[in-house]
DNA sequence: TTCAATTGGGACTATAATGGTCCCAATTAA
DNA sequence: TTAATTGGGACCATTATAGTCCCAATTGAA
């Protein structure tokens, strides 16, 4: 099974939430709260979205998250690489590879064909495509939005409660 | 980083190799020796490669592997799910997922429609497309079939450096 | 028949990766 | 100043993976 990581696919749900509603405020526990996953978690997501250039960030009272693009203008590839690192099906073809045989690996020219295949159609597939009922359903609320991601193990325990 | 376990790429290393000496007869010791893996970890690939049928294999003495359909005729994508199961990129598209929200997700539809395009992608690159100095080198000896994969293990893991 | 060479089908363990949480510093607005 | 918020980690528990090993079943040959 080619795997891809459970924060990504946080992650393409919350771009995927800011990409429909790009007028309004977010900071990360709006976020947390639309998208209903916990708090510390989204903050993870939301840090490396923003270190990416993704997202843009601005801090103190009233800071938050927005889109730095425009949704079709992100793409699907882009969001992974923004959470996970370089798109590398294999070890031989990411830049930390120092295999001894990469000399006479012949097989590694073929992973990166693979490997740019892949990435080339990670990279048509824009987060804008991601909003499938724009097109067909009207008045679809945030709450479609959640994630395939499993509810039963999100305990919600959150590090910002600090009042009494 | 789209990730693909070093089971599967010793898998790749090991069906390359049967599809360029099809006519010899291949034991897992053989193949072992061959492109230079524990033969331990040779034979639990070979199983599941077998197991999948992608693999020919015969008990007994002078048993052994051979590709069960011609080099051109299996499919990246066929090895991949041999040996790391089907290919879904997120939990949510698998077929074991559970998720309570799927009725409601409407990024599933988009992870499906991601997923199939990855696929088609693996799906077109054969075994036999792995072969390249087939036709660029001649006399190549089956040592250029080494793996990409750690002769001395890959232990420079050192993602703590990040400022934008 | 008996033995040796093989694959089949696991079990098992140590290590690495991942997910998830939390803490505190820096920044900003009121 | 104080409260709200992001930035940049540290930390731990759990899971996944790689890698090894064992024994039964099969087959060919002495």
């Amino acid at each position: 099974m080619l795997r891809m990581g459970k924060l990504t696919d946080y992650g393409i749900v919350l771009m995927s939430y800011l990409a429909e509603n790009t007028r309004l405020h977010h900071n990360a526990q709006t976020l947390a709260d639309a998208v209903r996953m916990p708090l510390p978690t989204v903050r993870k997501v939301l840090k490396a979205l923003s270190q990416s250039g993704l997202l843009n960030s601005e801090r103190g009272a009233h800071g938050g998250y927005s889109l730095a693009k425009p949704a079709d203008a992100i793409s699907i590839a882009e969001v992974i690489t923004a959470i996970e690192g370089p798109i590398a099906l294999t070890e031989c073809v990411s830049t930390e590879s120092h295999c001894d045989q990469e000399v006479h690996c012949v097989v590694q020219t073929n992973w990166e064909r693979i490997n740019s295949t892949v990435t080339h159609a990670l990279d048509e597939v824009k987060l804008s495509d991601m909003l499938v009922h724009q097109a067909h359903v009207d008045g679809v609320s945030p709450i479609h939005f959640y994630s395939s991601v499993p509810q039963s193990d999100l305990v919600t325990k959150q590090d910002g409660e600090l009042h009494g």
